[in-house]
DNA sequence: TAGATTAGTAACAATTTATTAATACCTGTA
DNA sequence: TACAGGTATTAATAAATTGTTACTAATCTA
C-alpha cells in the first residue's frame, strides 16, 4: 500500500474496537476510534478519514442517523461510510444504503478481510491518486501510455513488466526483495513463485537493457542509472 | 541474519502434519507438531510459537477450545492463532474469529500459499524494528540500496559482508569477538569456522579501506574511526 | 629471542543464488 | 475451437558468494 489511509472506527463495544484497531494498524492503516456515535461528525470534521466504519446499533445515536448526517455534509458526503453490523441485523442492509451507505460488514469481522474490503472501497471511492509519470535519465516511463520511453526509441511493456519497472524506478536506488515486489505489484493475497519475479526482471532487462535494474544476490533488486 | 519463524501444528492427522512439517520446513519454518490438542497449550506455553496452526476438528478438544484457551492466557493471546479446515466446516468460521482467531485454511492446502500466508500475518504481528542506516565519519551504510558510500565513492559489498560491516558500525568502538559476530550475522545454529570472520574482514578492508576495522588480537573485531 | 599463540592471506572448494530457455497455463477473442 | 498475448513454473546452467584450508606474518610471553 502506498498512500496510509485513515480509518474511523465508530462501536461501543470497547473490545471490538480494540479488535479492529490492532488489526487495521497492523496492515498499516491508520485508525481513530470512538465508543459515542454523538462524537463521529466532529471527528469526521476534524480528522477528515478516508472512511467510516460504524456500528448500526449504538446507544445514544443510531448508525443510520449519523450516516444521513454526514451525507448531508457538504465536506464529508465524499467519504466512504460502512456499517458495522451483526449478523441479525441484515435485513436493515435496505435502509442504509438509501442513506449513500457504501458496504456493510458483519461482525464477527475476519481481521485479514476486514482491511482487504476497506482499502478496495477506498480506492473505488476516492480518486486513485495520481502515480507521477517518471523520468529517470534517459528512461521515461509514462503511465499516460502505458509506454515506457528510451530516449525517442518506444518500448511497450506489459501490465507485470510495467507495474514491476514502475515500482522499483518509483524508488532509484532502493533495494526491493522479490516478496516486496511480489505484494506490491501482484498483491498480498496472490501467490506466486518467488523465480516469477526474475522471469519478469529478465524480460524488462531485454526491453529495455541491462544497465538499469542491478541485483543484490541474495537480497534483491533495484533500478539504478550508472 | 533472516529470522526463522516457529510454527506449532496440530492435526489428528499424521499424514497431513507430515506434509505441512515437511512444506514448511522446506520454506525456511521451524516446526512443531502434535496430533493431539490436549497437548497444544502446554506445547506452546514451552515452545513460544510464532503462530499455530490448528485443526479444528480433533478427537479429543476441539479447535474453538483450545483457541479461547489460549487467547485467555496472558502469555499466548498475542499468538496468532489460525484455524484448517475441511471444506465442509466453512460455516463454522463465525465462532473462530469470535474466539480471535487470526485466519482460516481451508483444506486440502497449497504448500506454496501456506508459507507465503504464514508468514504475511505472522509479519502482522511481529513488527520487525526498521535497521537505520549508518552514517560515520565519510563512510555512510546505507541499507535501503545495500550500498557502502565512502565520500562520493560508492562501494558494493556482498550480503555477508555488509552485515558484518554493519554489526561492527552499528556499535562504534565496541569490540566483537568472531563468536559475537558468527551468531549475529549468521544465525545461532549455523556453524561455521571462526577464521571465516577473518577472511571476510579482509575482504571488507580490501573494499572500504584498512582504517576502520581494528583487530584486538585475542578478542575480536571492532569498527572505529580515527 | 625462541616458542607459542593468534591473525592475515591466497587459492581453492562448496554452496547458494540468479539467469535463462523451454514449457505450460490462463483468459479473452476471432 | 483454435489462437494469441500475457503470465507462471520448472529445471538446467551459469555466476557469484561464501567457507575452508594451509601457509605466512605478526604479536605475545616466558
Amino acid at each position: 500500500m502506498i498512500k496510509k489511509y485513515k480509518i474511523l472506527v465508530v462501536d461501543d463495544d470497547l473490545d471490538i474496537l480494540e479488535i479492529i484497531k490492532f488489526n487495521l494498524e497492523r496492515n498499516g492503516f491508520e485508525v481513530a476510534v470512538t465508543n459515542k456515535s454523538t462524537e463521529t461528525y466532529e471527528l469526521a470534521l476534524k480528522l477528515k478519514p478516508d472512511l467510516i466504519l460504524h456500528d448500526i446499533m449504538m446507544p445514544d445515536l443510531d448508525g443510520f442517523q449519523v450516516c444521513r448526517k454526514i451525507k448531508h455534509s457538504e465536506v464529508l458526503k465524499n467519504i466512504p461510510f460502512v456499517f458495522l453490523t451483526a449478523r441479525n441485523e441484515e435485513h436493515s442492509e435496505v435502509q442504509g444504503f438509501d442513506l449513500g451507505a457504501e458496504d456493510y460488514i458483519a461482525k464477527p469481522i475476519k481481521p485479514a478481510a476486514l482491511s482487504t474490503r476497506l482499502k478496495t472501497i477506498i480506492k473505488r471511492y476516492i480518486k486513485e491518486e495520481e502515480l507521477p509519470n517518471l523520468q529517470l535519465g534517459i528512461i521515461k516511463i509514462d503511465r499516460d501510455s502505458y509506454m515506457v520511453y528510451k530516449n525517442e526509441e518506444k518500448i511497450s511493456l506489459p501490465k507485470k513488466e510495467f507495474e514491476l519497472l514502475y515500482i522499483l524506478a518509483s524508488s532509484p536506488g532502493k533495494v526491493f526483495s522479490r516478496e516486496d515486489v511480489l505484494s506490491r505489484v501482484w498483491g498480498s493475497d496472490v501467490y506466486v513463485g518467488e523465480r516469477t519475479v526474475d522471469v519478469h526482471i529478465r524480460k524488462i532487462r531485454e526491453k529495455i537493457g541491462d544497465n538499469y535494474i542491478t541485483t543484490i544476490k541474495g537480497v534483491g533488486y533495484k533500478f539504478e542509472l550508472n
